[in-house]
DNA sequence: CTGTACTGCGTAGGGCATAAACAGTAAATC
DNA sequence: GATTTACTGTTTATGCCCTACGCAGTACAG
């Protein structure tokens, strides 16, 4: 018997701290299928689609019944990010330079966002508080173990690189989707450049038209893979400032 | 009378291009009244708070009356997204350094998204393509002018900066929403070292438990100055990576 | 003066999360 | 063995939400 941690019944669950109550009728179901059926649905039709009773009716039970294993819809959402983290932090690479590890750390984030896209969507409530997610974090802590950073500026580093990692797979998420679903907005992507220069002056907005008219605009056929151009060109600004206080630092 | 654009009609309106229809009862709002009123709502009770009625009651009119000015909400949404900005990107500095004013544009940036903070709420569909969230682009492209970089790695920079705003804004909008709403997980915010420790352990994750042991979750009473200093961290790094390209283009 | 294109708005349909109440079940306790 | 107790799934109901549809009124074009 664990003391009390201040957390939900469900992540006290998770954790394997709190026996499961001996009394009454057996249950139906595990916190585990609820939690992969919301995976499953939310894989399937994004986090819009994530609705208690259609979660309920992946598992041919009614949408009450899911309240015997989860106090609110919100607990089930943070539930089923865990889950998520927890089929991707498989294989931890140990070599290579800090750099090395940290840059994959990042790309493996960005491959995880984009196989479960609706993670994004979802508000964070707080630190990190569970135990896929703190694997993760764990990971990318011990990238820096052999540099002579401060514990607090690992943390920093980590923070900065998810985040950066968080927001360009939100925006590429976002922009694939718009693009897929047809969204009018997106489809002028495309002629992105010439919308500009139709609705602005260059009188008013010189710095955009000469962006513009330097082409970056200009055949872009898959926006995509534009996106992992930028992402490439962001890590490694952001790998090159850390180098520089890694330098610093030794 | 302007090329078709493509976009939606409210968008064109805002533009400027698209004449009012002449025909039928004059309006008894303005596109920008309505706009002004999701704003309103929004800061006052969050995008949670943005319902068609909601905003409706605001103006003393009945939701459908507003489908009149907007498709639907998602348009009432974007719009919202650009008043904002347009509350935001008065005063643009010149002087100083290329590295200075980003800096600059950065902080207002995260100012701005702390007044808006729905924003963030808001999934982006797509590039920038009103007014104001233009000119704020332009702002920050501008910053770059002085330096030999080429006009698409501006336009990454920009990219950049702002994408690693937005995350730190949210994260920080997230957890003092959490923080002030009683939410258990952020309460336990404060012990969080500690809970950690009573949840892992050594052995599994070690590079977590030197975070914790070197007491950087100590002492925190206020989340908030804690991701000022974040922020600062990061955005420190990124301009040094920044720096670092700049100089190699001289 | 009629046609037409617009105006606001009432109604209704199909969602949603979840509170409350209820009947059935199995272990704990007497 | 009987009773108590704690848990189970489920039904019903409440109160939100967006928006499709249709209607009656209005002002300009011809």
């Amino acid at each position: 018997m664990t003391e009390d941690t201040g957390l939900p019944a469900s992540f006290e669950m998770v954790w394997g701290v709190r026996d499961r109550p001996t009394k009454g009728p057996k249950r139906g179901l595990s916190l585990e299928q609820v939690v992969d059926a919301g995976i499953r649905v939310a894989n399937a039709e994004g986090i819009g689609g994530v609705s208690m009773s259609r979660v309920a009716g992946e598992l041919g039970t009614s949408a009450m019944s899911l309240y015997r294993y989860v106090a609110s819809k919100d607990e089930l959402l943070m539930l089923m990010i865990d889950g998520a983290f927890g089929q991707v932090d498989k294989a931890e690479p140990v070599e290579g330079t800090w750099r090395a590890r940290l840059d994959q750390w990042a790309r493996i984030g960005l491959t995880a966002f984009r196989q479960f896209p609706w993670i994004l969507r979802i508000p964070v409530s707080g630190a990190p508080m569970m135990p896929h997610q703190l694997r993760y974090l764990e990971w990318g802590l011990r990238t820096l173990g052999e540099t002579s950073l401060q514990e607090h500026e690992k943390l920093s580093v980590a923070l900065l690189v998810t985040s950066f990692t968080r927001s360009y797979a939100l925006l590429s998420g976002d922009i694939a989707a718009a693009y897929q679903a047809g969204n009018p907005m997106a489809r002028v992507a495309n002629d992105y450049g010439e919308l500009i220069k139709r609705l602005t002056t260059a009188g008013e907005y010189p710095a955009l038209h000469a962006v513009v008219d330097s082409g970056v605009f200009e055949g872009e056929d898959d926006p995509i893979e534009a996106f992992e151009q930028d992402f490439r060109f962001g890590l490694d600004r952001i790998l090159d400032g850390i180098e520089a206080l890694v330098r610093r630092r030794e």
